[in-house]
DNA sequence: ATAATAGTGTCTCTTAGACAATATTTC
DNA sequence: GAAATATTGTCTAAGAGACACTATTAT
């Protein structure tokens, strides 16, 4: 940035965001899709996605985009910037960057397609990666889904897929079921409980109908989980 | 991306690449920043940056950005994208959004300053951090510098600080000058050996004058160091 | 020999993972 | 009581950090 700066001595571009809406379903983790109803990929699968405004941020951008699609208050999922995707021919139309976000929720909201789609779906992150996306965003896909699958380990993110009070089995399963894996009940509670400021007991406890009632948790202050906890495999 | 697509449609943003090139000093972390000739921010220290140009990827203009400013080859650097800063006002002029990359050499390169700039110096970062910087790019070295010490704990990066022949004393100092920490030195031999893939033995070995000769290695194919080593405290 | 640096060995303490045992509920 | 689920306890093995010890050089 230390040339000159005249409007006409750089190229414009246009800027959008892009996002990974995840949540937990009964067995999988979700990602929102919707059809594109347009070419370019009319008829392909791809994540929401919108233009940054004049005088917005990125993040509020992708807020924006996220309460759009979904219906759900952006202030009671988890934002976080993944990584920012600019190949020349990314889309075939013009220049576009996208920023891509993602973010987890415990709801599922009301996905809504926009004017220029034609559906909007949770989809099973292991179809999703599957098919054919539009654009690049099968990688964006890939990037996102490791970046949250990594930040597992060592942050207290599970939390946002569960709801604001939740048991030692819901939060395990939140793992398992984004690791594929299966974790050993005692050893995770006694690893999860051992950090500081991650969970805090509600005093309550709820019964799940057939074993003995579970005590309750609500999230604590802490973001970051050491030791992390680890990856089977 | 759903909406209708026409160029009039969105705004227009200028998109800037800026870096955090990071070399190792005798004791210190340096970042490479440049002296701005002209408004705004005339006469404040920031990073290296410039322009994505209409035909090229993010990371191609990144790559470019570093061997003008630094006169080194980018294909001998490793270089990897950070973060994307896009508030509306970060710079008053127009709308720019900046993908921040970090780049770690072991050569310190020929810094030239560039036709607006009136300088162009290896800072330690300490000091850098301390300094008032231009734009948002206090903000930036900050989020970089954390990434870049939390990447050193779990990755084989430390190498791209080190010569390609180097000993475990050279790659520890990577660690304690960017930790300013010290590791003990026998430990860590010990950590790193274990690790599959990280070193290879080259079979030579170095006198450094006073001691007995240190044996060298070269970087191995690991891109992960696990288990991770810790930074203390 | 002494100092300096490199590298190995050993010990202790913590933690991870396996799994046994206990607690509290429904059927 | 039997089955299901939650939670606590115990054991073993691996890893981390402290530090003693050995190796190889220069002076």
């Amino acid at each position: 940035m230390g040339e000159g700066l005249q409007i006409d001595e750089h190229p414009p571009f246009a800027v959008t965001v892009d996002l990974l809406v995840f949540t937990l379903s009964a067995s999988a983790l979700e990602v929102l899709l919707v059809k594109r109803g347009a070419a370019p990929h009319q008829g392909r699968w791809a994540l929401p996605g919108g233009f940054v405004r004049e005088r917005e941020s990125l993040e509020d951008a992708a807020r924006r985009v996220l309460h759009t699609k979904t219906g759900l208050d952006p202030d009671a999922v988890h934002l976080e910037q993944v990584q920012t995707f600019g190949a020349p021919k990314r889309d075939p139309r013009l220049r576009v960057v996208s920023v891509a976000y993602m973010a987890f929720a415990h709801e599922r909201g009301e996905p809504q397609a926009g004017p220029s789609e034609t559906a909007a779906a949770w989809t099973d992150v292991a179809d999703a990666s599957g098919r054919k996306l539009a654009f690049d965003h099968a990688r964006i896909l890939e990037v996102g889904l490791e970046r949250a699958r990594a930040k597992l380990e060592y942050s207290t993110l599970a939390v946002h897929f569960c709801e604001p009070e939740f048991t030692l089995a819901e939060l395990r399963r939140v793992y398992e079921v984004a690791w594929d894996t299966e974790l050993d009940a005692p050893n995770f509670a006694r690893k999860v409980s051992a950090v500081d400021g991650f969970l805090i007991e509600t005093g309550n406890s709820v019964k799940q109908g057939r074993g003995r009632p579970a005590k309750t948790y609500r999230a604590g202050p802490a973001t970051i989980i050491f030791p992390p906890l680890q990856r089977p495999e």
